[in-house]
RNA sequence: GCCCGGAUGGUGGAAUGGUAGACACGAAGGACUUAAAAUCCUUUGGCUUCACGGCUGUGCGGGUUCAAGUCCCGCUUCGGGUACCA
């Protein structure tokens, strides 16, 4: 019998499904563990070769578990609202919910040839109403909370307004977009109108006018996460900035507490940085300074409070408001003028272009340490929305201000003793300080503590946390996304009852804004609501009086995924979520496997949004992701010919020196061994028909180079093909067997011959021809030693994710085996249950084969009895000078001493001392010996 | 600029401070076959030697150590993240 691998796994994976094997229920009686894959989106161009990469590691170490007896959780779903599927409906009319299912069919039927053990019942898409009104939900949840700093919690926002009815701001520590002050008095003397507008003031889901990254091609605002280096991260267009009323997440609330949690989780060390430096937590001082001649005073934000004396101007950002206080009027056409050319520019402008550039207000400040006067300027270097958008500037401290005085010709001062300012600023933060007053003779450091008490002590500022950390813009002017299940009356949002959930996306004729640039949701014919009935109505309807405009916008692609992992574990509720008894018992994620392309969207905003349900008491841990990798790329290895120039005859590799030649890339999949198919090349491309080849040895030999895997360069490798080829079992294994999962590494089809050849051998240690070779015969202690060895090298890899390792050696073994010619029951049967997670199909056949009626999936995983790997002796490296000679074989017991005497009584030995006595002789017992001479 | 990773044969990669190159691909040679495929066996870092063996070798330069791919210092270089963040 021949190892029929197309056979096998259309079989058990029928099987499987027929029998629920994957099927997970709560279970009190077992410990749970939780494995996710972040899901994805599913593109128009299916999976190739590199995608289930991280889907093969978690299905592993699912499996694993579940052999150790665990209840594994091990769902999958679809990231399904997107921007490519909007754009294909611009373009084609196509509705994106057809396109989208069609590209998650596709998905699917990739995904189920690999013979994964999800949890199918399971699945969640996040365009699907019963999973984002839940979205919705969470939304309505945010809008009716507020952020208390003391408790560094969400509480309900009526609590806010008692307070608020009781004593006004007084007191109050919460975080709000711009700090206000009232009393109760006035507070309640307001009208419904303004204390609503007050009140989004204070939402964790809020509603404002704030300057936004407009992507004018995409024709939305988007997140700072998703703008890179001044261009969207999607499709790479421009990027300008402008004030827009948007809904906002007040994620900036919970930037401690995202901090801190990173101590509590086990990511790596590299995501863990990622994430603190997008957080960016510096601490400083915010310090007022009075405008001369005036009764007013600005804050400005820094971290060299020591630096005080060293301050020779002043810089607002264009957009602060301090910019129209402090323009005189002498100044007013300049400052206009200046400001007029920043708006101009772009964020990709401004990046690229390092000008140094500014314009003097006009007005002084007065140092409020020293007295001095310092002239205000304003420069776009300073940013709005870092600090409070003013900084006092030191020249002769940092490299920007030192730029924009040299520019200005503005005066520069040094603080510390001996420093050289000559050509650069002195940015370390070291030294002695000179120049300051007070602080003279102090340390950097001293001098920083020391300002910091001053300026508390003389209420000239206070000490100040500040984060980079901006909160989330959520509004997109897009229609492929979840609707916000907000109204407007008057103006201002009102939340639909969340009894009336799922607001369903309406039906529109184009999937392009209105022609009064609304976004798209304008063109919905049934998108108002009518409020004393409590349902959608037409939008014709419309009265402001009975029936009020639903909002336009919808939510962003990280609203779906920022709670769906706590969909899985309760995915047909209808009254919650997650219900509190269900989420007590998976709780959170153990084991989490994506891209680091996520680091700082989705796994922050999942994290500030699991935090806010802990807060609310729906969840009960935290941190939604205990553990996380980071699966690496997998490039792509692309193939080339050698045209010559002006011909259509290609060159050989090794050949093409001798000409002028033109690298062409070519299809990977007509190339084996990087020797090209000359055949199907000349039927590839109709160009090509004709082409002449120049041969080394008579073969066509390609180049090839490592770049991206993209359909451009012609290196894209389908799984399908792979399964088709060699087996669904051969691919989870070669996948494995690239390298470490965390390295990016390329992938070559060429080397995936030595798996394939791995199972056929493992087969062949049960079948040969047609008889079935397996035996009750005793095993040998050399067979125990082979089988209890992997067992314990495979149970230690996968606890360590060092899957490539126990792919050798699961070679080496059945290498072993196969010389040993073992056919032994006692062995075979735990091998197979340990190679079960790598390779499932496989191993499920020949564990039935062996007489088991059960899935291997319920077996136990085999243990490493440590006895049988007792070895008796000891291959000694006898070195010298740290150079091993020779190898001398000693009984495993033999103490210390008796193994120097030994080593140095052979006559080895004293050939290489030849007559010399040696200093010193290590002797590490079990290792090596070492003389030293 | 700052932060985080890497750099080991022709290739992918192994290696708790203890015989560098496990395992696999590729290549070369051989067996079986009419032939091919498949399978099996042998060799395979470089230089050198008929051979035993010797020399050399983990990006570069130093250091620590009986012993360094591994630890420390200083570079080179390639990835990734991030940035007028005060």
């Amino acid at each position: 019998m021949e190892y029929n691998f197309r056979e096998i796994e259309q079989k058990w994976q029928a099987e499987w499904k027929k029998n629920g094997t994957y099927k997970t229920e709560i279970d009190n009686s077992k410990p749970k563990f939780y494995v996710l894959d972040m899901f994805p989106y599913p593109s128009g161009a299916g999976l190739h070769v590199g995608h289930p990469l991280g889907y093969i590691a978690s299905d592993i170490y699912s499996r694993y578990k579940r052999l150790k007896g665990y209840n594994v959780l091990h769902p999958m779903g679809y990231d399904a609202y997107g921007l490519p599927a909007e754009q294909y409906a611009i373009q084609t009319g196509q509705h994106p919910a057809v396109t989208t299912t069609k590209n998650i069919n596709r998905y699917r039927e990739q995904l189920d040839k690999i013979g994964f053990c999800y949890d199918w019942t399971r699945e969640i898409r996040t365009c699907d109403p019963g999973y984002y009104q839940w979205t919705q939900w969470a939304f309505i949840q945010m809008f009716n909370c507020y952020f208390d700093n003391n408790l560094q919690k969400a509480q309900p926002i009526q609590q806010l307004v008692d307070q608020f009815e009781k004593s006004g701001t007084e007191g109050i520590n919460v975080t709000c977009t711009e700090t206000m002050e009232f009393s109760a008095q006035a507070w309640n003397s307001k009208t419904e109108k303004e204390q609503q507008e007050i009140l989004l003031n204070y939402r964790i889901a809020y509603l404002a006018n704030m300057k936004v990254n407009w992507c004018p091609a995409l024709g939305t605002v988007l997140a700072n996460d998703e703008v890179s280096e001044g261009v969207s991260v999607r499709g790479g267009h421009p990027v300008e900035q402008r004030i827009m009323r948007q809904w906002s997440l007040r994620v900036s609330a919970y930037a401690q507490r995202l901090l801190d949690g990173l101590d509590t989780i086990d990511w790596t060390d590299s995501l863990k940085e990622t994430q603190k430096n997008w957080i960016g937590r510096s601490e400083g001082a915010e310090m007022k300074f009075k405008l001369k001649g005036q009764d007013t005073e600005f804050e400005i934000f820094t971290t060299r409070a020591d630096t005080i004396y060293g301050v020779t101007f002043m810089v607002l950002a264009p957009e602060s408001d301090y910019v129209k206080v402090c323009t005189t009027p002498e100044q007013a056409s300049a400052v206009e003028a200046y400001l007029d050319q920043v708006k101009k520019r772009t964020e990709r402008e401004r990046i690229s272009d390092r000008r140094v550039t500014g314009v003097f207000s006009g007005s002084y400040a007065i140092n409020p340490v020293s007295g001095t006067e310092i002239p205000i300027w304003i420069s776009d270097y300073v940013l709005a929305g870092y600090g409070t958008g003013a900084i006092m500037a030191v020249p002769a401290h940092d490299s920007r201000d030192y730029a924009f005085a040299k520019h200005f010709n503005l005066s520069i001062i040094p603080l510390i003793e001996g420093c050289d300012i000559s050509e650069e600023s002195f940015d370390a933060k070291e030294g002695i300080l000179t120049n300051s007053g007070f602080l003279n003779g102090l340390t950097v450091k001293k001098a920083i503590a020391a300002t910091k008490k001053y300026v508390e002590e003389k209420q000239i500022g206070r000490i100040k946390v500040n984060y980079r950390l901006r909160d989330a813009i959520f509004s997109r002017q897009r229609y492929w996304g979840e609707p916000f299940p907000v109204y407007y009356k008057n103006g201002l949002p009102y939340m639909l009852p969340i009894e009336k959930l799922p607001l369903l996306l309406p039906e529109i004729d184009k999937y392009l804004p209105t022609e009064t640039g609304e976004p798209p949701l304008g063109r919905a014919l049934n998108w108002g609501w009518n409020e004393a009935e409590q349902k959608v109505t037409a939008t014709s309807e419309i009265d402001n009086q009975n029936i009020f405009p639903l909002e336009l916008n919808t939510m962003p692609g990280f609203a779906g995924s920022s709670a769906y992992y706590l969909r899985y574990m309760d995915p047909h509720n209808d009254k919650g979520l997650v219900s509190r008894e269900v989420d007590d018992y998976w709780r959170n994620v153990d084991l989490y496997i994506g891209g680091t392309e996520h680091a700082t969207g989705h796994l922050i905003y999942s994290r500030f949004w699991n935090k806010f349900l802990f807060d609310l008491g729906i969840v009960c841990e935290e941190e939604p992701f205990k553990k996380l990798i980071n699966q690496g790329m997998i490039q792509g290895r692309s193939n080339f010919v050698y045209r010559i120039k002006d011909t259509n005859t290609f060159v050989s590799l090794n050949l093409k020196n001798q000409y002028e030649t033109t690298p062409i890339h070519v299809d990977v999949n007509i190339v084996s061994n990087d020797i090209l198919d000359i055949e199907k090349f000349r039927n590839w491309n109709p160009e090509y028909k004709t082409a002449e080849f120049i041969l080394e040895d008579g073969k066509y030999i390609c180049g090839w180079v490592v770049e991206k895997m993209s359909k451009s360069m012609y290196n894209v490798v389908n799984p399908d093909d792979i399964v088709e080829n060699y087996g669904a079992d051969t691919l989870r294994l070669y996948e494995m067997f690239l390298g470490p999962i965390e390295q990016s590494k390329p992938w070559d089809t060429n080397g995936i011959d030595g798996v394939h050849r791995f199972l056929k051998r493992l087969w062949s240690l049960f079948y040969k021809e047609n008889k079935f070779l397996v035996n009750n015969n005793e095993p040998t202690a050399d067979e125990l030693k082979s089988l209890h060895k992997t067992i314990k090298k495979v149970t230690y890899d996968i606890e360590n994710f060092s899957y490539n390792t126990s792919v050798a050696a699961f070679m080496i073994c059945v290498n072993e085996l196969f010389s040993m010619k073992c056919s032994k029951k006692a062995i075979l049967e735990p091998l197979v249950i340990l190679l079960t997670p790598f390779a499932p199909h496989i191993a499920e056949e020949l564990y039935h084969a062996l007489g088991h009626e059960s899935t291997v999936c319920n077996a136990e995983f085999p243990v490493c009895n440590e006895s049988y790997l007792v070895e008796n002796s000891i291959k000694y490296p006898i070195s010298f000078n740290g150079k091993v000679r020779f190898t001398l074989e000693l009984p495993a017991d033999m103490p210390r001493d008796e193994v120097e005497k030994t080593a140095m009584a052979n006559e080895q030995t004293e050939k290489q001392l030849d007559g010399k006595t040696p200093k010193k002789i290590i002797v590490v017992p079990g290792k090596i010996v070492n003389i030293v001479f």
